[in-house]
DNA sequence: TTGTGTGCAAAACCTTTGCAAATGT
DNA sequence: ACATTTGCAAAGGTTTTGCACACAA
């Protein structure tokens, strides 16, 4: 089976040439920064993907963090989500899926659904809306969270 | 047709009701920030809310404005919308639905989406997350937006 | 060589917090 | 009456901005 160039991780090589065919300068801290947001976990926060990035060249600034950012996502190489609690979270995965973020710790887990593109279609047509941005995110507690707050709520009633 | 109570507009004595019955005391404050959220234009940010509820009562506070929508959020009555540039925004319509975002203005359109109700169920099964939050997000482009930006691009052509 | 990109520090922005006074029940 | 809630102002955290220097093309 043979993936989309935007679902697979991309050399160095390749990410340089990307930014450079978008009329962008391939420095290394671009480099760096794309190569942070695989790998400094997942779903990574600006702060986590600034810390992993310092690790390569502890020179790169959180100004070129932001900035590189920003630049990746308007040339489509990341996504950021948009849960608003703390620092943003980016996402590499920039094929269509669905983001189920946790509101109580923030973790975010991927979701396969297939009909995404047919409803991405359904939306143009019926709203105007151009979905650029291939990522679907919903809201709800995990598992661990929805067992603390079981605990909690017993915790609570006891407290009465 | 009938509409579940949380889909259509309550009455005051019905919203503070609903606030007592959680055990929170039904200040007007509360009150008058629940109809800003509806009646502050379509998914309101925190500022528009503050202004509209401040219309009515001009000793309302920002800082109960905030108090009051995440008391609102947890009681179930107004949904926080995700979207990170500026301040928040908030749903008041709180059934399944899909919110769509304009990434560029910001503007947010409702779309029914019937599946939805399963794919809650789905998620639950297979990632144990219990979608509490009916919302969806998706990002696009709004059509006023996708014209401006064909524009910009053309103007940039031009330029080169 | 030249204009783009970087790093630094300060500013801007949104949201939360602490506390005395006010108020709903 | 009394715990909860409010308003104010200050603090906190994240992101943006301005500018001199560095560097990719």
């Amino acid at each position: 089976m043979c993936q989309s160039i935007v679902t697979m991780r991309l050399t160095r090589k390749e990410i340089a040439e990307m930014i450079r065919s978008r009329g962008y300068r391939a420095t290394p801290q671009r480099v760096a920064i794309y190569e942070a947001v695989w790998r400094a976990g997942s779903h990574p926060t600006v702060a986590e993907i600034y810390e992993y990035a310092t690790k390569s060249d502890p020179s790169i600034s959180l100004a070129t963090v932001y900035n590189t950012l920003h630049l990746l996502e308007e040339i489509g190489l990341v996504q950021e989500l948009s849960a608003r609690d703390g620092s943003a979270r980016y996402d590499p995965d920039v094929h269509f899926h669905i983001n189920i973020v946790c509101r109580s710790c923030g973790k975010v887990v991927d979701y396969e659904y297939k009909p995404l593109d047919k409803l991405a279609k359904d939306i143009q047509e019926v709203t105007g809306f151009g979905i650029t941005v291939p990522v679907f995110e919903v809201k709800g507690l995990c598992s661990d969270c929805r067992a603390e707050n079981q605990e909690t709520a017993i915790a609570s009633v006891r407290e009465m």
